[in-house]
Formats: C-alpha cells, sequence, structure tokens
DNA sequence: TTGTAGGCGTTATCAA
DNA sequence: TTGATAACGCCTACAA
C-alpha cells in the first residue's frame, strides 16, 4: 500500500547531493537550468542525476509553488464521441503548454459531478473545466469553488453567471436556423425533442426552435414538445409518443437536441411504417460520423467538439496566466449540414402534394 | 501566475485550528474520523470546517503518505472509440475505488508517449496504464520506470516480458478464427492488411493468420501481407496496393488488423469496381458502431473495450494493494461477429462456382 | 483526549 | 557561485 515497490526508493535531490558532495539547493538550481552554477558542478550532477535515473518529485514541487501543473476536466460521458473529442482538444492544447489533464466523469449524474470536481479541486488542479450533467448541477457548488479561488471553464453544457467563462456553440441561434429550415422546407408540424432544462442546451436549443416558429409564423404546439434523454434508446421513446398523438396531432418534422436521441427516434418512425424524410423530417445536432451511414443519411447542426475544447482549454490557460482576466461566453460557429433526412423528394409530401 | 486568486487563501487546518481554538493535529483528527477526538470538539471543527468551505489538500496529504490516488494513462489516441472506451472502464473502476486518473495522449508517436509517461512518473501517480504508440515504444524508458518502482501496467497494445501485467484479447487466436472463417468460406486468397510490428497486435495478429493459413494448407504469399497504419486513409492506402497486383495474384479476401482500417479498405475496393463480399471478403477488429451501418456491414472480432479497461484498472489495483503480485497476461474473450462483408452469396464466388 | 516535534521533497530567501 | 534555513499543508510518532 506504500507508494513505492519495497527497496526502490525514489531518488530525490538530497540523494544526488550527498553523492556530489554539494547541497541540495546546488542540485536544484543545477537542474532547473539556474545561471548561478557552476559549468563543472552542473555537469557533475547532471551526470549523476541521469546515472541515477533521478526524476524530479512535482507533487512537492506542487506544494511549494502552489500549482500543479494540471487542469481538472469533468465530463459527463468520456465515451460519446462529442466528449472524447473535446477531451482530446484540452489535452492537446494543455499539453503544449506543459500542463496534464486530470479527468473524471460524472455519468450524467448530479451528485458524481459535484464528488469528481472536488475531488479534482482537492488535488489542487489550477483550474477546473467542466460540462454538466444532464440530471442538473449543484450550481451552489460551483459557486463555493469559484468563491474559494478556483478557476472554472464551462463548455457545452454551462452554468452562466456565476463568474465562469463557457465555451459553446450558439445554441438558440443553431436551432433557429434549423428548425427554419425545416419550416421553409415545407414542414408544417415541427416537433422538438428537448433535451432537460436543466442543461444549458436543453433550455437554448428550445429557445432557438420557438424563435423559429414565431418568426416564421407558425403555432406552437405544446404537446409537440417532448423531453428526451440524450441517448438513443430516450429518443426512441420521446418520439412513440409523439407518434401516439391523435393523427392530425402528429409532427411531420423533428429537431432532435442530439444525433444520439435523433437515431432513436428514427427507428421508431421506421417502426410505425413511416418514412425519413418524406413523412418526417429529421435534424439532430452534433454531426456524428453515424449520421453519413444512416439509411437515410441525417441533417445536423455541427458542433467543432475538437475545436471547442481547445478553446475551452486556451481560455483556462489565460485565466491562470491573468487571474484578473474576466469571465466570458465563447460563441464557437456552426454550419447546418443538409442531408436526405431533411429534404422530401419533389412532390411526395402531403404538404407539398396541396 | 500563482495558485489562487488574490486575497482568497485556500483554507488550512492551520486556520480552522486557530478560529476553533485547538491544535492542527486535533483538527486534522476530527476531519478523519479518528476515534481519539471528543465529540464536542469534533462538531465544533466539522462546523467550522464546513463554514469555510474547507476541503483537504490532497497534493500535502500526497507527499507525506507517498501516494497520490491517481493513476495515469496513456493512450495513442483518445478519441478513437476504441481507447475512449477504454479509458471510460478504467475512470470507472478507478472512481469506484477513490481514484483519478491523469490522462495523456501519445497521438501515436512515440517521443510524446514517453514524454507522457514521464511527466505522470513526476507527479507520483500510484501506478501507470499505457497503450502503446505505433510508432513504436521506448522499451528501456518503460524498463527503468518499472526499476524505478512505477507499477505498470499495458493494455491492447503491450510490451511483454518487461515485468508489467498486460490486458488484451487473444490476438493470435482471434486473427486465426477469422482467418479461418474466411477460408472456410470459400475464399483462397486471403490477405493480412497488417499493423506495425512495432505493435503487439501488428506482431500477434499477423502470427495467427499465418497460422490458420498453415493449418488449413493455404499457400502462405508475402505480396498478400501489407502494412496498414491504424487509421482509414491507412487502409484505403493498402488495399490500394494489394489491388495493384497482377490479376491473378490479387486477393479475393482481407483481414484487417482494425475495423477503421477495413472501412478504408472498402472504400479502395468500392472504388476499383469489386464489391464485398462477392469479389472481396472483409473482416476487420473491434466492431465499431459503423460496422453494423456499412453498405455491405462488417465482419469483425469484437473487442470489449470497455470491459479491458475495466481489468486493466482492477489489475493495477490489485499491484498497488499488493505490491509483490506478479505480472500477469491476461487475456479477454473475444467473439466473430459475422456479418454480410464476409458471406458471398451462395454461387457467386468464383471459387464457389468451380 | 490533546499537543509537540519532525519530516515528506522541493523551492524562496537571505546570507556567505 | 554556494549554502543554511524556513516554508508549503499535512500526517506519523511519540509525549503529556
Amino acid at each position: 500500500m506504500n507508494g513505492r515497490k519495497n527497496g526502490n526508493k525514489r531518488i530525490t535531490l538530497k540523494m544526488i547531493a550527498k553523492i556530489v558532495g554539494v547541497s541540495t539547493m546546488t542540485v536544484s538550481r543545477a537542474l532547473n537550468d539556474n545561471k548561478h552554477v557552476d559549468e563543472g558542478t552542473r555537469r557533475k550532477v547532471r551526470e549523476t542525476a541521469r546515472e541515477l535515473g533521478y526524476f524530479p518529485n512535482y507533487i512537492a514541487k506542487s506544494l511549494v509553488q502552489q500549482r500543479t501543473q494540471t487542469i481538472g476536466v469533468v465530463v459527463p460521458e468520456i465515451a460519446h464521441s462529442f466528449f472524447a473529442q473535446a477531451v482530446k482538444g484540452v489535452e492537446e492544447e494543455a499539453w503544449e503548454r506543459g500542463y496534464q489533464i486530470m479527468l473524471t466523469h460524472s455519468a450524467e449524474d448530479t451528485r458524481r459531478e459535484t464528488h469528481g470536481a472536488r475531488a479534482l479541486a482537492s488535488k489542487m488542479v489550477d483550474g477546473l473545466i467542466v460540462s454538466t450533467a444532464e440530471s442538473g448541477s449543484d450550481v451552489e457548488f460551483f459557486k463555493s469553488l469559484i468563491k474559494g479561488g478556483l478557476r472554472l471553464v464551462f463548455f457545452d453544457r454551462c452554468i452562466y453567471d456565476i463568474g465562469a467563462s463557457c465555451v459553446s456553440i450558439d445554441d438558440v441561434d443553431s436551432a433557429r436556423r434549423a428548425t427554419e429550415h425545416l419550416i421553409d422546407g415545407g414542414y408544417r408540424r415541427v416537433a422538438h425533442l428537448r433535451g432537460s432544462l436543466a442543461l444549458s442546451i436543453g433550455r437554448n436549443r428550445l429557445r432557438g426552435y420557438r424563435d423559429a416558429l414565431a418568426e416564421r409564423g407558425v403555432p406552437a404546439d405544446d404537446d409537440l414538445v417532448v423531453e428526451t434523454a440524450i441517448h438513443e434508446h430516450g429518443g426512441y421513446e420521446a418520439m412513440k409518443k409523439l407518434l401516439a398523438l391523435p393523427e392530425e396531432k402528429r409532427p411531420d418534422a423533428i429537431l432532435a437536441v442530439n444525433d444520439t436521441s435523433a437515431f432513436g427516434a428514427m427507428m421508431a418512425i421506421a417502426e410505425a411504417g413511416l418514412r425519413v424524410p418524406n413523412d418526417v423530417g429529421v435534424v439532430g445536432f452534433y454531426n456524428d460520423v453515424r449520421a453519413d451511414l444512416m439509411p437515410t443519411p441525417l441533417t445536423a447542426i455541427t458542433q467543432p467538439a475538437r475545436e471547442i475544447g481547445k478553446i475551452a482549454a486556451r481560455k483556462m490557460l489565460a485565466h491562470i496566466e491573468d487571474d484578473s482576466l474576466p469571465p466570458e461566453n465563447v460563441l464557437v460557429p456552426t454550419e447546418l449540414i443538409v442531408r436526405a433526412s431533411s429534404t422530401r423528394d419533389a412532390g411526395s409530401s402531403p404538404a407539398a402534394s396541396i
């Protein structure tokens, strides 16, 4: 249970000092490229350090310097492509600046998110990059972290106005554009599989959807807004609810909060004997690899995950370098990738056939 | 550049001690559920700790206890589904035991792998879980880490016989079964898109492929073994080389070292005007989500990534708990998922039509 | 039950 | 150029 295997004591500055016959400070200076060291001494120190296989103890260094060169990262699901890409972006940017990342996933669970963040804070990360859990976040806890001096940057799923930066797409505008695309394509009863209102993406995409309806003069129908979990089964279940509506109330298009739920919805649509896009148009968010491979390729708003991760990391490093830097909400541009799932064959839609 | 924001000093045991009017040791004991503390004292300490928003400094704790409750992880590509899943498995298992993970990716590069591992070792991780880079590994470096007392567990891509544990599928046997499946399906000129020989998976899968040929009495042809990078473009390029062979030498089946290169190969096959599976059968490794979604679904050997990650983490925790535990090579069972890419229509193959 | 002393491995600071 | 000393925040060991 102790740190090292029996016998193999880790080499320390003190050991090298004893061998070379100088003080630990001289060794420290020699190894850290400090100018005020005799070249001969430096050579000797370097050599024995290499021979002994010395490498510095960053824990000790961190304790005295009060920084760990480590960034904590909390994501809801490591294995989801979007977050995996984002984490990669963070890691790349951190690596280039000599930082490591400490990764925790919350499994979309509030308690795990809080515990994970607390654990990383206890390990004295220089900052915390977080994307919040579907089941909601303990806002007061994050506030207290900030009050305690911890730097905090959210990405994709943010908590606003508590003094943290946020890096995300413009969810409202993106959802509006996607909805307008459906309406302009002749769809009249556009439904929204919305995300949890505990998530910024859930609230903002819902708002964009509603804005689009209002702007296009399409009457809003609350029956057409159904909550979905962000996974495939969630989309499937939510879609079944919509399909259970009386015929005249059923949607002819779906704006899904993300690709995964859109895939689930497409399954439910197929099971009901309906077809995409002629009976039901579908649009998702993210642009998953599968979007292009589905029997009917999926139209989607892109979320440049890796880029978002990179920007979040850069933002964090900027905050670390300058603690007086004010928090900022960074919006990353998106594109609407139009594929077959939202473009009816000419003349084949009920609406178009009027 | 200093650790905390201006003014907001982190709360320490000493501060709590001063406020409550006891020694730091009493505070430490009270907060760590030590029995020998008066209940009244404990209550007071707990209360002020909570009020002040205290949480322990694990850096200091780690320094004195000589363990960090942190496991380092080095993977070649965070964003590849296999590794993302594996990392998730590691994180889950670590989390349950109160460990965090520190994640680095090598980008398939030897130098980054070495630097990353060294950085994590410097941060005093209690152990290192590694999957090696395509460009090869600095074996001597890993040996020196082990000699220095660092616990090391490889997964998927291992370095054998240096005193580290390894968790992977049985690559030799899996490749043999996949190759036999192709031969038994009537394919006669089975080629292998092999991985780098710097990787255990590259060497082992090649061996399994050769074993199968030998066992089935199929003559081996070195022209049919071509190296591929593990990404899509690699598979595409490698396949083009095979298709450039004189007609009578061309393969009628491909064992690809992984799914991604198999997808690339399938693109090249389609571009050449050939068809999967009737002209060319294809088998991959991993069972990516895309396998089922391709125009011709891909037959593949499964690699239970998350499970592999979990087992690797458990192995690491076992090594941490008991330093005398000998290293072990753990083999995780696989399945061959047969899909359309390796099953010719009856009577349509040149071989079957004889 | 509580406190004191010392040290984990490193660096900042000041003195030589 | 080098070294002695103290400190980072906590815990182990021992003493009271």
